[in-house]
DNA sequence: CTAAAACCTGACGTTGGCGTCAAGGGCAAG
DNA sequence: CTTGCCCTTGACGCCAACGTCAGGTTTTAG
């Protein structure tokens, strides 16, 4: 597959997948010409780094996992930052979670005229 | 509260209480001297415009909630606003929890060799 | 064969949420 | 009074993940 029909795929632009490469996230086969050439998988592999990158690590911490994975062979200090990101994401997905719960406690007093009467200024 | 007092109580510094007044997120009462002066609430308020932030809200869509709430108005684009980052919100913890539970699998794998050898390239 | 579409490298631009000086004013303690 | 800490505005700095433009090559469609 040729850069544009990948980055098409994946759903990011050409220019995202170049970013890759030279981050070292990503790598290509190259033509004779120059241009680049994936293989199949190199969709799953942006689409993967697509979602480290919105858990919020980057790219150098992108780079240590795809290595280890890569590689084949963790390393003490891979586990110990495969466990700590695992860690930063379960945080913020509580917090996350909490800040929902307060969105939906906004919305129903929004929804009921009384209530949002009642609780002016309750969460702000 | 003077401004130092509210950003240390809320974790934050105070040339960011200056960006959200800036902004219009956060008001003060102004001292004759020109010097900030803070209800107790505002250090509520800081902590919550902090989660809005970490929600991956723009200081533009807070501001829009923030007046929601201040004036005890809600109009029918505000509810709309409330529901649709509620719902960015929502999709947002699916999706990193998804990505947690993959690198849950990774982690199982890299602390079981056999594992880690038999998965070579599994997620990556 | 040719023209459009896609690709290349290199380099500068953008955006947001502050950090960080610079230069000065104000106020409580000793 | 003065020392020292906290406050003010204004302005530039920063960093990451690309966007975008320039100027040139290659591949593909008709």
């Amino acid at each position: 597959m040729r850069i544009g029909e990948v980055a098409a795929a994946a759903g990011v632009s050409p220019r995202a997948l170049r970013y890759y490469e030279e981050q070292g996230l990503l790598t290509s086969q190259r033509h004779a010409s120059g241009q680049r050439h994936y293989g199949q998988d190199a969709v799953q592999r942006v689409r993967w780094i697509q979602a480290l990158y919105a858990a919020g690590l980057s790219s150098k911490s992108i780079t240590g996992l795809v290595g280890c994975v890569h590689t084949g062979v963790a390393t003490d200090a891979m586990r110990a930052q495969l466990a700590a990101e695992r860690e930063r994401i379960d945080t913020q997905i509580r917090d996350l979670t909490h800040t929902r719960d307060r969105l939906d406690a906004i919305i129903a007093a929004a929804d009921d005229p009384d209530r949002m009467r009642a609780s002016s200024g309750c969460e702000l």
